[in-house]
DNA sequence: TGTTAGCACTCTATACGATTGAGTGCTAAT
DNA sequence: ATTAGCACTCAATCGTATAGAGTGCTAACA
C-alpha cells in the first residue's frame, strides 16, 4: 500500500507534529532526519501523501499537518512503541503505594496517575452496578424508623441508601429481614431481582409489604443511583496547555463535554471494546461532535473475565501517543493486580 | 461620608458595568439613567469618586470601572436586592422535590441549582466529620475475613470501609462486636476515641486487641477519608462564558484554582463565618492569588444551632451581586428545611 | 527513470502608520 | 454649582508593505 520510504516520511512528520504543533515543510524533514533525501524529493512524496489522504495542508504555502487516516496509520503501523522509563514505572510504583482497600479509591489514583504521567485529561469509570451480582446485603437500624440498607457487589463496590421504617419494627426484626435478604439475594445478578424473589423473601419472614417495600426501594435504589457509575476526572485543565485549545472556543467545547458525566460513562463503556487490549479513537473516530479534534486511549479492567470498568486518557489528535499506550499498559497491569488483591483470591 | 448624588451615581456605574463589563463613561450615565445632570458634572463626580478609591480608570482616555473597595460600598449599601422572582422560585422547587433522602445528595443538588440559576459556578462542600457525633457504628460481615464498617454521624453523613478481620472470627461474633461498638460510641464526637474508650471495649468482649485493631482501623479510616469532606463543584465552564475570561491564561487560572478540591473546602470554611447569614468575599478581599478578580458569596446550613456545612457560589468581581444573594437566602432556606426533614425531628 | 537544484509563486504573519472615536480634564460662561 | 465647549489622549481598527516559510513545477543530472 505504501512503500518503506513514504512510510518513513509519514512517520518523521507525524512525529514532528506531534512535538511541534505546527505544520511540517520538506526542508524540516529533510535536515532533522536522516533520510539521504532532498528537500525537493520529499516534497514530492508529501504531495502524494496528501493525495493519499494521510496528510493536509492549512494553506497553499504551509507544510503539512497529519490527518485523521494519518495518525490512525501511524498508530496502527508506524510509531514506536518504547517501554515506560524506570522513572515513571517507580513514580506509578510510589503512586499506587499508598494503601488502597477499595475499589473506587484504586480506580480514582489510577486516574490520577494517568493524567499526571500523560499531562493530558483522564478518565476513568467504576464498574456498573447492573452487571455485577450481590456479595452481600444488610440492613442496619440506625435509629427508631429509619435504616441503612447497604448493598456490596462481587465487584467490591459497596452502595448504601437510608431508609424509613414503620417505627414498631425492632431492630432485632430488622437484622431478622437483613440476614433473610442477605441470603436470597447473595450471588444474584442485580437486576434478577423480580416479584418472584421478593414473593419467596415475604414468605420466609412473613413480613407485610408494608414493611418490605422501603427497603426494596432502598435496595433498588442503591441499584440505580444516578451515578451509580462513578465518573472520575483528572488534569481536566491540562488541556489548557496545548496550543490547538488556545481558542477559549475551543476549550470551552472541550471542557463543556467533560461536565456531562454521562457522555463520558458512555464513551467508557465502548461496546466493541475487546478485553486487554487497548483501545484508540483518532478525531472524528469519535462520533461525539464535542471531541472531533481530540483522541482517546482507553484500557480495561476485569474480574476474571468480565469488564467491569475502564479508564482512559483524552488529549489533542496530536497526542503522544507511544507514551500514552505504554502508560496505559503498564497502569493496566497494575490496576488488575491490585484489584485481585482488594478482592482476595476466592473471587467466585 | 459620601454624598446622595455621588452614591446614586456609584451605583449607576456598577449596574452598568455589571450589565456591560465595558468601562462605564460619563456620558452613558447621564443619557442611561435619569439623573438631571450633565456630562460634565457626572465627570467632576467620577474624577471624586476616583480619588477615593471607589473607581480605577484602565487608561486616561477610558471610562471608569468600579475597584473592590467600589464593590464592597456597592454590596453592602447601595445595591438594591430584589426577590427572587417567581420563576426562580418555581423552578428551584420543582428541582428539589426530587426524593432526597441523604444528606450528600440534598447538598448536591442545591450546588447544581444554584450554578444552573446564577450562570456561575457553585461549590459546597457536606459536613466535616470531625464536629460531628456517631449516631451509629456497625460493622457487617461481608465473607470470611472480611467485613465493613460503616459509620454514620448525626448530621446524616454515611461513611464505609472494607476491613480484613482474622478468619476464625465468625460473623456472629463481629455483630457482637459491633453492637458494643455502637453501645459505647454514639454520641461521642469523632475525635473523643481515644485508649480509654478502646480499653473499656476491649474488656466487655474481652477481645484480643489483634481482632480490635482492624475494625478501629476502618471507623479511622472512615474518620479521615481523604475527602471526608465532599467538595460538589459545577458550572465549571460557566466561568468561559464571561469575557474577563476570554483569556486563556486567566481561565487555565481559574480552572485550575478549581482543581484544588482542598483550597475550596478551606476556602468554604471560612472561620468568621456567622450562622443565618450570607458572606461575600469580593476580589482581592480573598487571600488567595488564583481567585484575586472573583468574587465569592457563601451561606452555611446547620443542625441545631452547629454550622456543618456551607455553599458559595464564585464568579468575577463583576457579579451579579442582588440575584446570587437572593437565590443563595432562598436556597439556604431550603436546604436547612429539607435538612430537617432527613434528619427527622428528633435530632438530639 | 528517479532525484535534485533552482525559481517563481502563494499566502500568512508581522510590523507600521494613519484614522477613528470614545472619553477625559479643564476653562469659561451661565 | 452646573454645564457647554474644546483640546487632548489613547486603545482599537484598518490598510499597506514586507518578510519568510513553504510549495509546485521545470529542467538538468546520474
Amino acid at each position: 500500500m505504501l512503500d518503506e520510504r513514504k512510510r518513513r516520511i509519514l512517520r518523521a512528520i507525524i512525529d514532528d507534529y506531534i512535538d511541534t504543533a505546527e505544520p511540517i515543510g520538506s526542508r524540516t524533514i529533510a535536515r532533522k532526519h536522516e533520510l539521504g533525501l532532498s528537500s525537493a524529493t520529499i516534497r514530492n512524496e508529501m504531495a502524494d501523501l496528501e493525495e493519499m489522504g494521510y496528510l493536509a495542508q492549512p494553506h497553499t504555502s504551509a507544510g503539512r499537518v497529519p490527518s485523521d487516516k494519518g495518525y490512525r496509520l501511524y498508530v496502527d503501523h508506524l510509531m514506536k512503541v518504547n517501554e515506560l522509563s524506570l522513572e515513571d514505572i517507580e513514580g506509578i510504583k510510589r503512586a499506587m503505594e499508598v494503601k488502597i482497600n477499595e475499589l473506587s479509591q484504586l480506580i480514582r489514583q489510577a486516574s490520577v496517575i494517568m493524567s499526571r504521567i500523560t499531562k493530558y485529561t483522564s478518565m476513568a469509570t467504576t464498574p456498573q452496578l447492573k452487571k455485577s451480582t450481590f456479595k452481600a446485603v444488610q440492613v442496619v437500624p440506625i435509629e427508631t424508623g429509619k435504616a441503612l440498607v447497604i448493598v456490596v457487589t462481587n465487584a467490591g463496590l459497596v452502595r448504601n441508601t437510608l431508609v424509613k421504617v414503620p417505627e414498631r419494627i425492632t431492630p432485632d426484626f430488622l437484622i431478622q429481614i437483613s440476614n433473610v435478604l442477605n441470603d436470597k439475594l447473595k450471588g444474584l445478578t442485580l437486576n434478577q431481582v423480580n416479584s418472584t424473589i421478593i414473593g419467596e423473601i415475604e414468605l420466609e419472614i412473613s413480613v407485610s409489604t408494608e414493611v418490605l417495600i422501603p427497603i426494596l426501594h432502598g435496595i433498588a435504589e442503591c441499584i440505580s443511583q444516578v451515578d451509580s457509575v462513578d465518573v472520575f476526572l483528572d488534569g481536566t485543565t491540562n488541556i489548557l496547555n496545548y496550543p490547538e485549545f488556545r481558542d477559549v472556543v475551543k476549550a470551552r467545547e472541550f471542557l463543556s463535554f467533560l461536565d456531562e458525566r454521562e457522555l463520558i460513562s458512555k464513551l467508557l463503556q465502548s461496546e466493541e471494546h475487546k478485553q486487554d487490549e487497548i483501545e484508540i479513537k483518532i478525531g472524528s473516530e469519535n462520533h461525539l461532535e464535542g471531541i472531533k479534534d481530540c483522541s482517546l486511549v482507553t484500557a480495561t479492567y476485569s474480574v476474571g473475565d468480565v469488564i467491569i470498568g475502564s479508564i482512559g486518557v483524552i488529549g489533542p489528535t496530536r497526542m503522544e501517543y507511544p507514551r500514552v499506550i505504554s502508560s496505559m499498559n503498564h497502569i493496566r497491569k497494575i490496576i488488575n493486580q491490585e484489584l485481585k488483591k482488594i478482592l482476595g483470591d476466592n473471587t467466585e
